[in-house]
DNA sequence: GTGTCAAAACCGACCAGCCGGTATGTCGCA
DNA sequence: TGCGACATACCGGCTGGTCGGTTTTGACAC
């Protein structure tokens, strides 16, 4: 059932939507038409326009936490790990711009009991990131005068403002951005000569 | 007009409601409900919804701008200018949260038009903020292997996400908070050693 | 191959309700 | 008596969602 060409389709048209003119100021026959389907074939795949909307975040974070989780399984110092998990969230985030862009902009329109699976999902991914930067505190290599979550929100920022700022027709690529990125965050983390 | 307790009462139950529930999911009539006024007499000092939405952006953008110029003309080093801005915002921010976080949240739903000054807006305040990288960066202060609006939207994402994480009944202090990221960022500007 | 038939997929006209906005009226005051 | 500041009833349009009906699909018998 989830993976009928229409439900495919409109759930691409419904990313292409919301991320343009928004969640709000999208209408169902707007989705459907831009999908090349009908309101009832839709309405066959997703209980409602929130069904739709949710989706959508549904997949994102399910992507990205398995793309987290094949990182952590590596080998590798600390740094390395971290280092690499920076590097493929913001990649990631940028081939999936659109997705992202809804994901950040949109989460007040959800029903309220899907938004609270969203942010216990996203605070799932907050604590494995956050458990890696406390291990290389353990290790000295970070420092410890500023809180974890404060440190873990210092990156989490840049991921979300991405979307604000960053366009894939302009002058940097994608992975030199997330390199640059990754750069400032980890350079952040040093800790301060006493 | 501008300082009629009708529009004074209005705006902040808008900010208010706005910032809870979502612009699109609050209704001009909730709205005046919660301001104890009635329809005519909004639509008596706004043109329309967005009208009103936009009302919240002009107060935040020109508060913004008047504090960042006055602190701009005071004497002193680019280090200290830059790190008495920086917590400046983000302060302000927090005591301005509710705007703040329609602020970042709403802008797809003003009209092309008022999007588009918005837009200039922000763009000046940005450009002021990375002038003043600039000049620490001629100083041979800031490194220069990360481009100037990277290095300036590696701080707003900061401001911008306080919303999605900072509680003023956590913790941590505005002024603490304040302190700390800017710090982060004033770390990550550092140039390498080569 | 072909007829049968049930289930799944899909269609699209229709609806109730809400929403932003307005038209018209009232009231106090200069 | 004119005018700004409100109040209130009302409207047209649009939206998410539904529902009875039709077509397509696929398993099975012959």
């Amino acid at each position: 059932m989830k993976d009928s060409h229409v439900a495919v389709d409109v759930k691409r048209a419904a990313v292409d939507l919301f991320s343009t003119r928004g969640y709000a100021n999208t209408s169902v026959q707007q989705i459907v038409e831009a999908a090349g389907v009908t309101k009832g074939a839709m309405y066959h795949y997703f209980e409602s326009k929130d069904d739709l909307l949710f989706g959508i975040y549904d997949s994102l974070l399910s992507m990205q936490k398995a793309r987290l989780d094949e990182i952590l399984a590596r080998e590798g110092s600390v740094d390395e790990v971290l280092g690499a998990i920076c590097i493929d969230v913001i990649e990631s985030s940028i081939d999936h711009m659109a997705e992202a862009t809804v994901f950040f902009r949109s989460v007040h329109m959800l029903s309220a009991e899907r938004q609270r699976e969203v942010t216990v999902r996203r605070r799932e991914y907050h604590d494995e990131f956050a458990g890696l930067i406390e291990r290389g505190q353990a290790e000295g290599r970070y420092r410890t005068d500023i809180p974890l979550a404060m440190l873990a929100a210092h990156f989490f920022s840049d991921v979300h403002y991405l979307s604000q700022w960053y366009s894939p027709d302009g002058p940097e690529s994608k992975s030199l951005v997330a390199r640059q990125l990754t750069e400032l965050f980890l350079a952040s983390l040093s800790p301060v000569a006493t």
